[in-house]
DNA sequence: AGATTATATTCATCATGATGAATAGATTAT
DNA sequence: ATAATCTATTCATCATGATGAATATAATCT
């Protein structure tokens, strides 16, 4: 008998899912949110060694969850649909958790993209005004 | 430095799609859906072990996703909090994938639920109507 | 009480995949 | 060309957890 819910129609989504049950690889996501990062960024943002963030972009990547823009030395990372940050924040509404987005330049990260934002560092806490979003 | 984006707060999320990333537990969320069914129901209608089943719903338990009501030799799961639905078509709806939720009847379950509402697989095909949802 | 049915649990096995360490590749600077 | 920097990949290890088999528990029925 054919079930409108059928394991083939389960298994991609899972897979999607399987991929998202790893922290740090939320931690990217969300480091990432609306904008771009470099490998670089995210290693100073989030504190992890750089092999360790290159796995876990792989990882992402063959998920096709991101997508990548090469600029010189560096590799800008950036998600393939917004729309994951929808789930993610979903699933935080769920366990009544807040999921917050943002791009923050990093004083450790020497990319382009913060060195041009630096300035914002001067501020006594320079996050508090940049959450872009809370769901 | 401290972070909006701190991974003790991305860990408790990227468990619960842990617990998400294996089909059958996706099928069995949707098998449930807005309604009520007891093990030997999933069993017939995903044709899983009982088993099998019984692991699962363990796990989802254990999540927080489903609660429990017994009556007599029967027990029913029903979704703790039905956005988990949400959080499946949102998932789907990123892998252009839909998402059908139902309960439908099966033949081979001699569960109370089944049994009064039985007469529909008298129609040829009874699912096609029964679809409740889709996102 | 014993039998039957529905569900839960325990145990062992096995595969998968996350992580760390080391290294390779790619690009730019000197 | 060499060095320096940024990123990717490979390899080995290890822990986790999914599954199957068997059994235990719970409730009802005769």
């Amino acid at each position: 008998m054919m079930n409108i819910i059928s394991h083939t129609a389960t298994v991609p989504i899972s897979a999607l899912f399987q991929t998202l049950g790893v922290a740090p690889r939320l931690e990217i996501l969300l480091a990432i949110g609306a904008g771009e990062a470099c490998v670089c960024h995210l290693e100073a943002a989030l504190g992890y060694r750089q092999a360790f963030i290159s796995q876990h972009l792989m990882a992402l990547r063959e998920a096709n969850l991101l997508e990548t823009r090469r600029e010189g030395r560096f590799v800008y990372y950036r998600l393939a649909d917004r729309r994951i940050l929808d789930v993610l924040a979903q699933a935080g509404a769920l366990l009544g958790q807040a999921v917050a987005v943002q791009f923050s330049p990093v004083a450790a990260c020497e990319c382009p993209n913060c060195a041009t934002t630096k300035v914002a560092r001067l501020c006594p806490d320079p996050l508090i005004g940049e959450q872009e979003r809370v769901a």
